[in-house]
DNA sequence: CCTCTTTTCTATTGTGCTATAGAATCGAGT
DNA sequence: ACTCGATTCTATAGCACAATAGAAAAGAGG
């Protein structure tokens, strides 16, 4: 009893597997990792438990690729906005509002409190992943520290931490409270952000 | 076959409870909530899984113990500190040293990942120790603001959320990665806020 | 309409886990 | 030594869950 039968050409099937995903980083989200089943997955795409087996070989493999498809989306957007001409503070702005942007926050979540629970060799691939996005932050802060936008005393990887740590609070408290919104929790962090790191004028 | 019999007073009998709780704080911040099962709590106490039941209803209960006693400890604490007649800006670094002190990190692991798995009532008695904290915190930051020590056009309520924001951080990385050491970390994510928030001179 | 592939289904197995019931043991005070 | 409450034990009920096997259905292409 599917909810829509639709058309499953080459690309579609490569559709259905991101829905699929998709419900995965739903449920892991909300429920978190250990506390989800797979039969809630199910219940959200609307099939049958045993038939998520199809796409997954078992649950821990469907977490993986959750962070791995949340993930990879991110390096790739980062690494765009590592390479544009802004200034350096422009671009640790652009990385908060990206990194905490609500829009696939499912994933984010998952990413950020489920990935522990990956078995050894999974969790060093995530890992690998996870290192690049650090490091090219890192690089748009020590490029600012360079340019003499930021602060010389800066520990470039202190500032790298502080700004993921801000950026991931952010993702962690939306819909929480009505009268925090993304846009008033970024811009304030935004503005804390670049204050402490700009020289003073 | 326990590991050492202990006198057991008055008084013996609070600790051993508090030795209860701690071991499952221990195992839920390894774990999980969900991911940790009652024989792992009893493996750490050396006893029968069905054992636990003398101190706990539920596993839920359990949880919900191990959030009240971290939290109830941070929040006398912290008004401690937002007593004493040091500065803002001093407080604000205490406020973080303390939220992110290394030494009972099982609690505030805990408390940060897994509050939201309590069930509803027992939720909302926890959420009421949190905004305790959060506006004990919220106070220093005002009090800043207003005797000119911090900037006049600041969010509060976004400021203390960051602060917050950055304390969890900074507990959520520990023991990752052998140079990023606590101290390095707070010295740095101090430096970085009094920074955003004091006036210019 | 037939065939082949993809996708979903039914049915089930085995495991691990929370929680309960009631018995045994411990330990302090008398 | 005896008693009584506190603490831990054995044994088990009962459920939820991950995962497998193999059959059915759904499409696509000829």
């Amino acid at each position: 009893m599917k909810a829509l039968a639709e058309p499953r050409g080459a690309a579609g099937v490569r559709r259905r597997l991101s829905e699929v995903i998709g419900a995965a980083a739903k449920v892991f989200a909300k429920r978190g990792y250990h506390g989800a089943s797979t039969q809630d997955i199910a219940d959200v795409l609307g099939i049958r438990q045993a038939s998520l087996y199809y796409y997954f070989d078992s649950k821990e493999a469907a977490l993986e690729a959750v962070c791995r498809e949340g993930h990879e989306a991110y390096v790739e957007r980062l690494l765009q906005i590592a390479r544009s001409d802004a200034t350096s503070s422009e671009k640790v702005a652009q990385v908060l509002l990206h990194h905490a942007a609500p829009e696939r926050l499912d994933f984010t979540l998952v990413f950020l409190r489920e990935r522990r629970f990956l078995p050894g060799p999974a969790r060093r691939r995530i890992r690998a992943l996870e290192l690049r996005y650090e490091r090219a932050i890192q690089r748009i802060v020590e490029q600012g520290i360079r340019s003499g936008e930021f602060r010389s005393d800066l520990d470039a990887r202190m500032t790298t931490l502080a700004l993921l740590g801000l950026g991931n609070s952010a993702a962690a408290w939306y819909g929480r409270e009505a009268d925090v919104t993304p846009e008033r929790m970024l811009r304030a962090y935004i503005d804390l952000l670049v204050r402490a790191l700009g020289v003073r004028h």
